[in-house]
DNA sequence: AAGTCTGACAACCGCTGCTAA
DNA sequence: GTTAGCAGCGGTTGTCAGACT
């Protein structure tokens, strides 16, 4: 169907952005903060459509962002991440800290994939080479639904049924403990042979609890957060129950409208600490 | 020194999902 | 229920610097 061009492109610049641009796109920001991006662009004096000026700010002028080299304990928390997500970025962004999803999409690309397929292991899968590469095999688990990593996203499982613990290789998954409200969906039963089905391969030991998700009330909930059949919402209170080292990196990546500055504490009360207090990352609402 | 290749990353494009009218 | 507008996401492309021949 397709959408109609979300600004006048004959009027616009594009190519790289100018040191002028960006300053006067981080002038603009500091006094009227994000938000209404279609229009900031006229607003602020700039050539350039609305899109590319969010992005421009969330990639490279966010006072927040972290530059510089990937740390190992990164490098570790993305291929879990991503293990358990997909090629979610902007999710995988979420758990490091000042960290972008297209700076980590770049550095997947250029990257992990080769230092996976270094240590013989499918990029997009996670799986050793020689067992992603076996035809039937192959076949299998891409035309399957079993595999819900070769899907666009995560099975909708309603999230409070799920107590998915990632536990060393020897841990089989059927051990968690899947709860049922009696009356097995399809969609969920294609989910727990899944976790079946991957509890006899290798397990990466994620140190991951995706645990069962205390009920959200609307006062606690963004406005314009989504259903809780997400991939976010599955790692929404996740906790890091073990302090290794990658474990201490996600979880100091919890509280980004702390880091933002917004850290008044009836905002972080509502928004980010669960009950368990364990923190969770969220976008800053727009004042 | 010049030309070519390669890797890294910034930016763009098209699409999806959400929301309000 | 439908439609339009918007923000945001992920895939892809373009550009540039450094390595290599």
């Amino acid at each position: 169907m397709g959408r109609s061009p979300c600004c006048e492109k004959a009027h616009t610049n594009k190519g790289a952005w100018t040191k002028e641009e960006d300053q006067r796109l981080i002038d603009y920001i500091r006094i009227h903060g994000e938000g209404c991006w279609r229009s900031l662009p006229k607003a602020a004096g700039l050539l350039r459509c609305g899109k590319s000026c969010r992005l421009r700010w969330i990639n490279y002028l966010r006072p927040d962002l972290k530059r510089g080299n990937f740390t190992e304990e990164e490098d570790e928390l993305i291929i879990k991440l991503h293990s358990l997500l997909g090629n979610k970025w902007s999710l995988i962004a979420g758990r490091l800290p000042g960290r972008t999803d297209n700076e980590i999409k770049n550095y997947w690309n250029t990257h992990i994939k080769r230092k996976l397929i270094s240590r013989g292991l499918d990029p997009q899968t996670h799986r050793p080479i020689n067992e992603t590469t076996g035809a039937s095999i192959t076949t299998a688990v891409k035309s399957s639904r079993l595999d819900f990593r070769d899907r666009s996203s995560p099975p909708a499982l309603p999230v409070s049924e799920i107590n998915l613990i990632m536990k060393p290789k020897t841990e089989s998954i059927e051990d968690a403990n899947f709860t049922s409200s009696g009356t097995t969906t399809e969609e969920e039963q294609d989910h727990h042979d899944s976790q079946i089905h991957r509890a006899h391969e290798p397990q990466p030991n994620l140190e991951l609890t995706i645990g069962l998700v205390p009920f959200q009330s609307e006062s606690t909930r963004s406005s314009s957060s989504s259903s809780l059949n997400t991939a976010e919402s599955k790692l929404q209170w996740t906790s890091f129950p073990c302090p290794s080292a990658t474990a201490m990196v996600a979880a100091k990546a919890v509280c980004l409208c702390c880091q933002l500055g917004f850290q008044n504490g009836e905002f972080c009360r509502n928004c980010c600490q669960n009950p368990n207090g364990f923190y969770r990352f969220h976008r800053p609402l727009n004042p």
